[in-house]
DNA sequence: TTACTCTTTGAAAGCGATTTCTTAATGAAA
DNA sequence: TTTCATTAAGAAATCGCTTTCAAAGAGTAA
C-alpha cells in the first residue's frame, strides 16, 4: 500500500514549529527566523513533502494553474504557442490546463466553466468564439491574456502578430520578383486574416499592383479549404502568376490543387503562405512563408499572465514582428506580362 | 465585484435539508426521499451551484481529472489520439490534464509528479521514457492505460496498434504492385517501429522478397530524420523502386529528398508511410500510408481508464487493426527488373 | 526603569466538500 | 402492544493548507 504523503502538519511537527510557520516559509509570505527556515527546508527535503494542491486551493491560495483556452489542442498552428506557454509556466512551477472549444461556442463556454471550477490563477485565450465583452467580464476576475486576436478593447491584454506587416511582406516579396497578377486565398471572416489582407492591399498599392477581386477566394483555414479555393480560382482563370494563401495549411492544399492541374510550383505559379509551420519546410517544394514567432508569443503570453497575477503588470498590448522566409515555392514569373 | 459562488451549504439551507443530504444526492451515494431530492435539484438549478472541485478533492472525492502524459502536446501523431481522449472524458464530465515530457526523463518525472499532486483519478500514457516497472508501480495506485506502447507486462493495460499487420500491409501493397527492391526508413529504437519491421520482414518472405540490410536506414521520427535518411540511401544506391517510411513525417522528408534529387514520386520510386496524419492527404503527391485509427484508440483508452476507476474493468489489452490507404505516392515500378 | 512600538511565532478559524457516526422514524415480527 | 431491525437524514469530524488574530519577546526612546 502506498503510505500517505507527508502533510504540512507533519513537517511542522518534525521541525518543531507551527504549521503557520511552515506555510509562511513555503509561500514567502512573512519573515521567519533563518535557522528555523533552514530546519524546515531540510525536513521538507527529507520527507519529500509537497503541498497538497487541493488543500492549498481550497484555503484560498494559488492553484498554480493557468487555463489555456484554444480551438484544438493539436492545432499545428498553435502547437508552437502552446510549447512557449508550457516552457514558461513549467519553469515557474505553474501548470497549463488546456481546454479545447472545437470552434463550438456552447462547448467553449462549458470548457471555460470547467477551468473556472479549477480555480485557475489566470487565463490565456488562443482564438475563440467569445466576444470582447464576455472576455472583459472574465478579465475582471482574473488575469486574461489574448493571443492572436486583434482587439481594440483597451481593457483586454493581447499579444498579437504583426498581421499588417506580414501581409505587406508577402506581397512585397512577390512584387519584387516581378509578379503583377496575384491571387489571394483568404480565410473566412477572421480578424487576423482581415489585417493580413489590409497589409497586402496597402503594399500592393505601393507597387502599383491592382488586386483583382475576382482573384480573391475564401476558404476554411485548412488544407481542404485551400485546395478547394485554388480549384475555384483555376476554374475562373489561370492568368495569375502568384498566389498568397493566408496560412500555410491553405497553401499546402493550394499547391496540391495546382500540381493536380498540371502547374509547376514555382515555375508556373509562385505561392507564399503564412505561419511557417514546422512542416512547411518539408513540403514539395518547401514553402516560402511569413513567419510569426509564435512560440515566443506563447512565452510572452505566459509571462504576462503570471506578471499580472503578481500585480506586476497592467494590460499592455504587445506585438511581435513577422519575417519573410524564402524557400522554394516562389520564383520569377514565367512570362513577363505584355 | 463577482459575488461568491453558491456553496453546498447554501443549497442545503435553501432546500431545508442538511449538507450531507445534498452531497448524497450529488454523488448518488445513498437513497434519499424523492421529494427532497426534487427540491434540492431545483435549488441547485436555480442557484447555478456547481461543487467546488478543490473541496471535493480534499475531502477525498474524485478530482474529475485524468492525467495524460505525452511527449509533445502538439504532436501531429498523437493529436488525434488526444481528441479521442478529450471527447470521451468531456462527455463524462471529466477533464484531461495534459503534461509533456519532451522526451526528457527528468522532466517527464517532474510532470508526472505534478499530475499526482493534482490527485488525478487515472492516467493515460502516450509513449514515454518510463520503464515498465515504474509504470507498474503507478498502476497500483491508480488506473493506468498505455497507448501505443508495446508491452509484455501483464499487469499493465495497453491499447495498441496493429504494428505487425500494418507492416505487412505496407510491404504487401508494394509487392502486389510488382516492386522487388524495397528500401526502408526506420525510426531509431522504438518498440512500435520494431514490430512494424517485423511485419514487413514476415510479409516480404511470403513474397520471396529479400530485404537488403544496406537499404534499411535509421533516422529520427520526423521530417528531417526522413530527409536525411533518404539522402544517405540515395548516396548508397538508387537501385530500389520503392521505400517504406515508418511514419508519415519521415515519408514527407523522404519525398522532399527524392524530389530534390530529381526523382519523381511515384514514377521513379513509390513511397508508403505510416499513421495517416491529417496532413498526409495533402502532400504532393498525396501519400499512400497505413492508417491506424488513432482517434478511436484515444477514445478507447479514455473509456478504459474510466471503467477501471469505476472498478468495472480489469487490465484487458486491446488492439486495433490497421488499414491501407492508397493515394498517389505509390505505383508500378518503372522498369520491371531483369 | 517604564512604556511603547515592532517583529516573530503560535493558536485557531476557516475554505467547501465527503463521510462516519448517531439519532429518529418507520415498519415488521413476536 | 412491545421490541427489534431497517432506513432516511442530520451532526460533526475530517481533509491539508492559508490567514487572521493575539501573544510574547525584542528593541528603543523617554
Amino acid at each position: 500500500m502506498s503510505k500517505k504523503r507527508p502533510s504540512l502538519d507533519l513537517v511542522a511537527k518534525l521541525s518543531g514549529v507551527s504549521p503557520s510557520t511552515v506555510s509562511r516559509i513555503l509561500n514567502n509570505t512573512a519573515k521567519v527566523n533563518e535557522s528555523k527556515k533552514e530546519t524546515v527546508l531540510r525536513v521538507i527535503k527529507e520527507t519529500g513533502f509537497r503541498p497538497n494542491l487541493a488543500a492549498r486551493t481550497l484555503a484560498g491560495g494559488r492553484a498554480m494553474s493557468i487555463g489555456v483556452l484554444t480551438q484544438h489542442i493539436d492545432s499545428p498552428f498553435y502547437g508552437e504557442a502552446i510549447r512557449g506557454i508550457e516552457d514558461v509556466l513549467t519553469s515557474e512551477d505553474y501548470t497549463a490546463l488546456f481546454a479545447s472549444g472545437r470552434s463550438n461556442r456552447e462547448l467553449e463556454l462549458e470548457r471555460l466553466n470547467m477551468l473556472m471550477e479549477r480555480s485557475i490563477d489566470g487565463l490565456i485565450v488562443l482564438s475563440s468564439t467569445l466576444e470582447d465583452n464576455e472576455l472583459e467580464a472574465l478579465a475582471k476576475d482574473l488575469p486574461v491574456v489574448l493571443i492572436g486576436r486583434a482587439t481594440l478593447n483597451q481593457k483586454l491584454t493581447s499579444i498579437g502578430f504583426d498581421n499588417l506587416g506580414g501581409g505587406a511582406l508577402a506581397l512585397g516579396h512577390l512584387a519584387e520578383l516581378g509578379h503583377e497578377v496575384i491571387a489571394v486565398i483568404n480565410g473566412q471572416d477572421d480578424p487576423d486574416a482581415k489585417l493580413r489582407m489590409d497589409g497586402i492591399r496597402t503594399e500592393s498599392s505601393h507597387w502599383g499592383i491592382e488586386l483583382n477581386p475576382e482573384l480573391i477566394e475564401v476558404g476554411e483555414f485548412n488544407e481542404l479549404g485551400g485546395y478547394q479555393a485554388m480549384g475555384r480560382l483555376l476554374d475562373k482563370s489561370s492568368n495569375f502568376s502568384a498566389v498568397i494563401a493566408l496560412n500555410d495549411q491553405m497553401a499546402c492544399g493550394a499547391m496540391l490543387a495546382l500540381s493536380e492541374s498540371g502547374f509547376i510550383v514555382p515555375d508556373d505559379v509562385s505561392i507564399v503562405g503564412f505561419d511557417d509551420l514546422p512542416h512547411s519546410a518539408y513540403t514539395v517544394p518547401p514553402l516560402t512563408t511569413i513567419s510569426q514567432p509564435i512560440k515566443r508569443i506563447g512565452a510572452m503570453a505566459a509571462s504576462t499572465v503570471l506578471a499580472m497575477g503578481a500585480g506586476l503588470s497592467q494590460s499592455v498590448d504587445q506585438s511581435v514582428t513577422a519575417s519573410l522566409v524564402v524557400r522554394k515555392s516562389t520564383g520569377f514569373p514565367k512570362n513577363t506580362k505584355g
